[in-house]
RNA sequence: CGGGGUGUGGCGCAGUUCGGUAGCGCACCGCGUUUGGGACGCGGGGGUCGGCGGUUCGAGUCCGCCCGCCCCGACCA
């Protein structure tokens, strides 16, 4: 999409804004086939650098990579039984190949529970083979009915870590480990504000034996589930006959996690830190740190700009940096279209910089005159350095203070409603299904996550007023 | 799958009431002037009007069937 039309407001239309800036700002573009998106150049450079900070988290904690393939066959999924009622309403089936009716259909992987099961309880026959812990890059597809570009598409990218492990406690403790990886990538790569938590059973992962969760608020308050982790127990262990011998030579199933992250997590960044004018991309992530916009008149004014241009890349090789030289647009563009990208940091260098060795550095999160400030091309390296750390700082706590004005602690059931009506309520729930049902149909609302953080003491459930021994988060989801 | 809407150059739309040789803005291409917050002038290219069938001398426009997409609901990383 080329245009210089403005974007609505946030507040006017939150999902048209939220449209037009993966489009505008070139991050993704809808395919030919519904509900699928293409990842453009630079939305999946974006994804390149998620990857980078993700999987060298994986690597520092023991996990190697592979791969494993598209294609299931479907009896997999059908043996376990939470797993395949989870799954069936979305799967894609493939029933011909090579022209051929298939024997038996295979199905386009949804998740790889199943076939890394399968190859799992091949490889494992000794305790000394555990734990395994293994993570793999990939692609999914899900028939979802509505969708979203990066939110919700047929076809989503990924990491989903699979682990094997002797005992009950050392998966729960990966499970943990692997979900404040999560959430320490979320907070320190993303600039994310997130809560680490519980899923309640209702809206805990089809097989898993507990779901835990790092969930966002989005700028429109609603909550977007931004990384899962499960604690698998022995389901699928004993629907695919993973048996290790143990230390007194006995037969016992093994206890598997998984884990994953998906391409969901751009839709975070938008909907946490874009505003009105466009993206805004953590400079820990961001494909393009600081742009650096050459302003002059004559000719003569341009050789003695682009000098000056040539010198302040050199000077800054260390950080992604992108010159736009374009002719065809004027400077004022310029500012525009790389707002519109999110890039944190404009660097503009015109013929009063040149005459006094300085340029003019722009920060995205600040705009207009606040954001601006004169600097020496002398150590422009450190003060770009700080200035993309400070960046980092202030768009964390920015989203922080809005989650935390957002969230509320109602008193009653009335205030529930009317809480979870534009933000979050964080209250006191007796666990019961049926009061998470009750709440679902009143207001839209789900249960997120019980936080892992919990207060002291114990309080009486929002909904029914019986004991409850911890808090949840209702909130309406993506 | 239920309810509502919509389909005309890449995008946004007008034209449909009342049938008569498809138009506007933006984007795109060329030349020139511009350039510190979305430049301007002149010239140019691009559409079998969602598809199929029908009525008619003639269909973007009327009739029938089909298809796609969007919004709202049930399901979901």
């Amino acid at each position: 999409m080329t245009t210089t039309d403005k974007l609505p407001t946030r507040r006017e239309n939150f999902s048209e804004w939220y449209n037009q800036i993966v489009q505008r700002a070139e991050l993704a573009d809808y395919a030919p086939v519904r509900g699928c998106m293409v990842v453009r150049p630079y939305g999946w450079a974006l994804w390149e650098n998620i990857q980078m900070a993700l999987d060298r988290r994986f690597k520092a904690t023991g996990h190697v990579n592979a791969a494993f393939p598209l294609l299931i066959p479907k009896s997999f999924l059908e043996k376990e039984k939470e797993h395949v009622e989870g799954f069936s309403p979305e799967l894609a089936v493939v029933t011909i190949g090579g022209g051929e009716t298939l024997e038996e259909p295979l199905i386009v992987r949804p998740t790889s529970e199943t076939i890394i099961g399968y190859m799992y309880s091949k490889w494992i026959k000794s305790y000394r083979d555990l734990p395994l812990l293994i993570n793999q890059w990939g692609n999914v597809v899900r028939w979802e009915l509505r969708t979203r570009l990066f939110l919700r598409t047929l076809e989503f990218y990924w990491q989903e870590g699979h682990t094997a492990h002797a005992t009950s406690e050392e998966a729960e403790e990966e499970t943990l480990r692997m979900l404040n990886v999560y959430a320490d990538f979320a907070v320190n790569e993303g600039a994310l504000p997130v809560i680490a938590g519980l899923k309640s059973d209702k809206e805990k992962f089809a097989g898993a034996v507990r779901s835990y969760t790092i969930e966002a608020m989005m700028g429109d308050t609603r909550a977007l589930q931004s990384g899962t982790s499960h604690f698998l127990g022995q389901n699928f262990a004993r629907a695919f006959d993973i048996q290790f011998l143990d230390w007194n030579n006995e037969m016992q199933y093994a206890w598997t996690t998984s884990w994953g992250l998906s391409t969901r997590i751009i839709g975070a960044i938008i909907m946490t830190h874009g505003d009105d004018k466009g993206l805004i991309l953590p400079p820990r992530l961001a494909p393009i740190q600081a742009v650096i916009i050459p302003i002059y008149k004559s000719d003569q004014e341009k050789k003695a700009v682009m000098e000056s241009v040539e010198r302040v890349r050199q000077e800054l090789a260390g950080f992604r940096i992108k010159v736009d030289d374009r002719a065809e647009v004027t400077p004022g563009f310029k500012f525009n279209d790389w707002e519109m990208r999110g890039v944190p940091l404009r660097i503009e260098i015109g013929p009063k910089d040149v005459e006094n060795n300085c340029v003019t550095l722009a920060r995205r999160d600040l705009p207009g005159k606040a954001g601006k400030s004169l600097l020496s091309q002398q150590n422009l390296s450190q003060a770009v350095t700080q200035s993309l750390d400070e960046i980092h700082t202030a768009l964390y706590d920015r989203a922080l203070a809005f989650r935390q004005a957002n969230t509320h602690d109602p008193v009653d059931y009335a205030a529930l409603t009317e809480a979870v009506a534009n933000g979050w309520a964080y209250s006191w729930w007796c666990e019961n299904p049926e009061c998470e049902a009750r709440v679902k149909d009143d207001t839209k609302a789900t249960t997120r996550c019980i936080p892992l953080d919990q207060p002291d003491g114990t309080g009486a459930c929002i909904v029914c007023g019986k004991p409850a021994r911890r808090k949840v988060i209702f909130a309406r989801a993506y």
